[in-house]
DNA sequence: GCAGAAGTCGAGGGTTCCCTCGGCTTTTGT
DNA sequence: ACAAAAGCCGAGGGAACCCTCGACTTCTGC
């Protein structure tokens, strides 16, 4: 992704800016598939300057979430550095869907609702990588159920977010108990066998193209 | 709901049943935001016609969808007979997210993802009035933890419909192993403390109407 | 059979969103 | 201050869906 050649001519580097502030508004009330005039109106902006700036909504995605994505990080590092593991776990579980919680567009990029640009899923497949230090650390210390593996933190996302969503006007909160009855059936000692299998590896490599719709 | 003054005629009544059955199908495969357009083609049948027989896409759910909720009164029956109360408990979510993941339709109306109709309303409200009975007989008996009532029902069934529709393409059974882990949290001896509040009763009565989007 | 009731058809107007493109305006470098 | 480059505008064509309505076809009872 080379710089452009010539630096964007002042009026343009502000126009650009509005509408990445606009989109991650817009984007934060209705999700990810608002409508692009929205965006373009909120910032004050004609539609085909907003197209002349980001050609597509991907270009938007690529541009808003990898940096907040990269909060990530920061939270992966906090668990990490948890002197109990399955706090560190715990922690991290919380302040995930927290901050997907914070952000409608958010928790729709990362839980792949929507065909979504490959800087986002480079982002979270960093967020993935770090979760699997996270989780075995804690089963090393044997506090999380073995049978537990990043596939069905894959699945545990998609189902908070869900609550997320439904619950957002009316219980914002209402996931943080969802989230805690799932994990104490997370723990060593509570767990029972299950017999199901773990979502395969295609699949997991497929994230965020199969949404079970045919074409 | 008086019944029509004068039957169908045969070739309308025949023309009704394929409208439903397409419907069924439809709705089925692509959820219930389908276009009606499909199911009119579908079924062989002009656009015109299907708005003749279901003048709103709710009527189509109010044909379709409370005689399959009325399976959940059998479901709910078996739940009761269980000699475990533990068991008749966690075999009604089984069977209940089984149902949900036989039909995407199904999953839709249930989890409320769309404005449904009051017919829907009514059978989803009286597969709760079950769940209440089957969840109560286990607390009673002391193996489900206290702490979990029929709104952290309505919760899970946002986060299990979720998964089924997300993994249903790739990995029809995923979802049994998220539930698995959270039956394992449901359990009393797995209980920690859980200080966030339930879903308002609010919420719970404005069931499918919030779905969190401004208008 | 026949008349009229009942049912069917599908073109077409409305809406919402997508995206493009040619003409116009602003900025920039000199 | 001026030309050329860069950027902006928004009407408008296209697609997908919604739903209606008047003309046409089929059934039903006599």
């Amino acid at each position: 992704m080379p710089a452009r050649s010539r630096p964007l001519r002042s009026d343009a580097a502000r126009n650009r800016d509005k509408l990445l502030d606009a989109a991650i508004q817009v984007f934060g009330e209705r999700g990810l598939d608002a409508p692009l005039e929205h965006i373009a109106r909120r910032a004050g902006v004609s539609i085909g300057t907003l197209y002349a700036h980001f050609p597509a909504r991907e270009a938007f995605f690529d541009a808003i979430f990898p940096p907040r994505l990269a909060g990530l990080d920061q939270i992966a590092a906090q668990a990490l550095a948890d002197p109990d593991p399955w706090d560190g776990f715990a922690g991290f579980a919380e302040a995930l869907f927290g901050m997907l919680a914070a952000d409608r567009g958010l928790s729709d990029a990362f839980a792949q609702r929507f065909p979504v640009s490959t800087e986002v899923t480079k982002a979270c497949r960093r967020g993935f990588a770090h979760a699997e230090q996270i989780i075995s650390r804690a089963h090393d210390s044997g506090q999380l159920r073995p049978d537990f593996q990043l596939a069905d933190l894959v699945s545990l996302t998609w189902a908070i977010s869900q609550v997320i969503r439904e619950s957002a006007a009316s219980a914002p909160h209402a996931w943080r108990r969802c989230l805690a009855f799932f994990l104490d059936g997370l723990r060593t000692e509570a767990a029972h066998a299950v017999t199901v299998p773990l979502l395969t590896s295609a699949q997991l490599t497929n994230l965020g193209q199969a949404d079970g719709r045919p074409a």
